[in-house]
DNA sequence: TAAATTTCATTTGCATACAAACGAAATTCT
DNA sequence: AGAATTTCGTTTGTATGCAAATGAAATTTA
């Protein structure tokens, strides 16, 4: 195998990987993704804790609109808000309101959650942007929130 | 059901999803896919695009390798060059130095694809940035590659 | 009001992403 | 050389992430 047009590894060598944002992108988010499973607590995943956290500050949402306070979609959302059910830190039920809609509510279970995750929380931010310096973090945070 | 300790949303004020670097990271690297998806040819994934690239360069590399190059562990290269395979982007030999390693080569028509899709990658990345100057473009790059 | 449109939630299918466990092969250590 | 360790690839299981299709319910339009 192996064999064909062999010669020269040929690279566009106008388009390099390393000059690619998504590339680092996806480089970065892994990174972070390995630090928070280190601190964070409960086993929450970073979008499960998105979720909670979401709920702690809003007590009650729709499936829908908790999937798009944290970016996700309702494919997603919907995979999200069955695991916290099935570990009791969110209830759900109908809206009376809207007979399309659910209702999403945090539960003790998961108010405690969320504070016993807010510390490592903040720790994993910090831990994340330790390469940075101070002010490199800021503009990092402002870029990227501008990207989107 | 959404009853319980209802009271008052009380958010941990000390928390904002919004401040957490790992919460902007998801959703620019989301816009980002969704701008490569539109862009790209050949409906290559972010992933086969970038395993395509890598091998353009370097001809044949092993699959862990290759995995290195592109930031995959073994479990997910191995599910991208399934995929590329199944394509016939790539091809796959025995390593006749070493009994373990799997090598994998780009095929002729993986040369294409990545003649095709190089002026669209570079589109992708442009686009990606277009809310920043270009000053803040760099900017971006560089903070991203020193944090990964 | 009736019809067209939109929203909401669900389901299926495909593609990353990674942990953990495994066997085979190579390398290192003693 | 023989044993311990490491590397390589594979497989399984879990968790995003999103497109597309579906049905039910609400909203808008005509």
């Amino acid at each position: 195998m192996a064999r064909g047009a062999a010669q020269r590894p040929i690279a566009p060598a106008d388009y390099r990987l390393e000059d690619q944002i998504g590339f680092h992108l996806r480089r970065a988010s892994q990174r972070h993704t390995a630090i928070f499973a280190e601190h964070m607590t409960d086993d929450l995943t970073p979008t499960q804790w998105a979720a909670l956290v979401k709920l702690a500050e809003h007590e009650s949402l729709s499936q829908n609109l908790l999937g798009r306070e944290t970016a996700m979609d309702a494919a997603t959302i919907k995979g999200v808000v069955d695991r916290l059910l099935r570990r009791g830190f969110v209830e759900t039920g109908p809206d009376p309101h809207d007979g399309r809609r659910m209702l999403v509510a945090i539960t003790g279970s998961g108010r405690q959650a969320v504070r016993r995750g807010a510390g490592p929380g903040g720790q994993i931010t910090a831990e994340t942007l330790k390469p940075l310096k101070p002010a490199e973090q800021k503009a990092l945070l402002d870029l990227l929130r501008r990207l989107a």
